[in-house]
DNA sequence: TTGCTCCTCACGTCACGTGAGGTGGC
DNA sequence: TTGCTCCTCACGTCACGTGAGGTGGC
């Protein structure tokens, strides 16, 4: 049987209403609120019911940790949760940067180190006669 | 004379209170709840009264904003702001390792265009007659 | 038909800003 | 003395959660 756990993150609506309240620990009338206050955006099905994803309910209980454990009120979780995605991102691209500078460094010493260098060396660089070498 | 603009940062405690309300344009009671709730921070006088710098006022300016603007409360306000402090230490880290970035690709390329590298290129690379450089 | 959904409206609670009231030191 | 500060307490307003009430589709 796959548990819940196994669908972390995932983004299909498989959840009505009122089990993603009960799963988020909520009142079904609340998460219509956080809806309206743009919080959340759950998929609807043809006949308009909400459909919950996994990645709905995770954000849920998020939302549910500011507003009941800090007392912030939804127009604060709502740029939280913005602020913290722009967090997000940057680690993403500083930890990126962090693995290129990794290999720039690499490769500045190993070109050097190696044979690969020879055809950038200016011609110049190229001694014409091993006695010149010293020169 | 000399210009607020120009104390833009400061530190020094210089504003008493009903200055300071009136230059963020609030009643001079919200500063003082604000302080309670640890927004702000002013330094006191050794009568035990309040002195607020030219940075609290900014950081006052910017909690008025977040709250009367964007209906944000005090609770949310106060993550935020170190959420900013937060993301604002991340893009200083950030430009940081991006000079390094391109300072370590410009050693490597210099090292090889210029007559630094000679002295490590393998000897092996070094052609002993210029009719063996095409083998 | 039953139990869900959809929506709107109303009430209770709480946070926050404003103000009053009484105090004390430059 | 005057005008500021310090603090606490109380009231008005507003946001949010909870619930009721009436509707419609699987």
């Amino acid at each position: 049987v796959a548990k819940r756990e196994d669908r972390r993150g995932d983004d299909r609506g498989v959840y009505i209403i009122s089990v993603a309240a009960e799963l988020a620990g909520v009142h079904p009338q609340t998460l219509r609120i956080y809806e309206r206050k743009g919080l959340l955006n759950p998929s609807r099905t043809a006949g308009n019911t909400r459909r919950y994803s996994e990645r709905d309910i995770e954000r849920l209980e998020a939302i549910h940790r500011l507003t009941q454990d800090l007392g912030i009120n939804l127009a604060g979780v709502k740029m939280i949760v913005e602020l913290e995605a722009e967090l997000e991102r940057l680690r993403k691209r500083m930890e990126a940067m962090a693995r290129e500078l990794e290999r720039a460094r690499r490769t500045a010493s190993e070109r050097v180190r190696s044979r690969e260098i020879t055809d950038i060396i200016p011609l110049s660089a190229i001694p014409r006669f091993p006695w010149e070498v010293g020169s």
